[in-house]
DNA sequence: GATATTTGATATGGTCCATAACAATTATCA
DNA sequence: TGATAATTGTTATGGACCATATCAAATATC
């Protein structure tokens, strides 16, 4: 389906400008377009559920990034705070596995989170091989203005644009999508 | 928000397959567990829509490559193909921008396209620095065969899973945080 | 105690996304 | 008209993310 993430800066496009096609003397292919804009016919794109899915994902992600910036979180970083969290004494593996994330990269993104003081690799005492995961007390208070963030800038919106019902309903929906498709 | 699209080989996990804790000699620290799997707790997370989102997007995408096996077509390759079936003398710069692609990047992609034979640049004669995209035979047959298997198996899964109105709905809401978010 | 498995880690390659820059062509306008 | 700016397709390049193979250390298995 495609659909980049470009930010959306200028404005997608200068849209042909209506120059008028070369003179005016071939009113003949052209029968019909008078010669403004001609924005694309989407046609049978605008009803695959992949094509609608991906540029809406991309624009949540994008708008979750904005709400972020002041703490320079990822989509992928919140999960990561938010299931350490939640789940403490779990290593590395664990963590990863239940994000999707394969361990060959997670370790960089440890690294990251680590070296920001946001969470921390403690040896197991039990298993000497594993890496117990912890948020650090910085971690926690990060996440907890994370989840502020979140609620009152990123979700907030989009009660606003769908209802609250209706939000719950496509949450719904796209669990199901999630785990039983 | 993470997940990953490792095509669900396994099992996800091993998940620690019951071996009791050590021994069973210190029954204390595991006041509750009895140790069988553990599966860790998703909390808020499920209900972050950019993570339930992101999910979904894989798993519909992930299908969609599986449908459309037979046919080497993917998501990305689909919608060009739709896109120029539907606008017929639009250029490179045309179809990529509607479709959020690059143009540099969509270079590579019309190479693998054309090389295939699914479809052709031709210089446009009004302006002899554009590429007018067409269809080629082939690529109209393969797009016909590709448009059934997406109707037979790929959206009517989704159907069968949501029901005909919850689909609608569903495309609805994506359309709109799409559009307007 | 020998062998197999698991954990975190490194190296590596692939794909996708994004920017800069370039030649050819066309548009602008002084 | 002719100099300058803008556009089109393209190449080169770098970053982010994803996936596989492989390794040493530690543990499990038999």
């Amino acid at each position: 389906m495609t659909v980049s993430k470009t930010a959306e800066k200028s404005s997608e496009k200068p849209a042909d400008t209506a120059k008028g096609r070369k003179d005016a003397a071939e009113a003949q292919v052209q029968v019909q377009g008078p010669g403004p804009a001609e924005a694309l016919q989407l046609g049978e794109l605008s009803e695959q559920l992949g094509y609608v899915l991906k540029r809406a994902q991309l624009k949540v992600f994008e708008n979750f990034l904005r709400c972020m910036a002041s703490l320079q979180l990822t989509p992928a970083q919140f999960s990561v705070l938010l299931l350490v969290d939640k789940n403490p004494g779990r290593n590395q593996t664990e963590i990863a596995s239940t994000l999707g994330i394969l361990r060959p990269n997670f370790v960089a993104m440890l690294d990251n989170l680590e070296s920001r003081d946001l969470c921390a690799r403690i040896r197991s005492t039990n298993d000497r091989r594993s890496h117990i995961l912890v948020l650090t007390d910085k971690g926690k208070a990060v996440l907890a203005r994370a989840k502020k963030l979140v609620a009152t800038k990123h979700e907030a919106r989009l009660n606003e644009l769908l209802g609250p019902s209706n939000r719950e309903a496509l949450l719904g929906m796209l669990s199901k999508i999630a785990n039983e498709f």
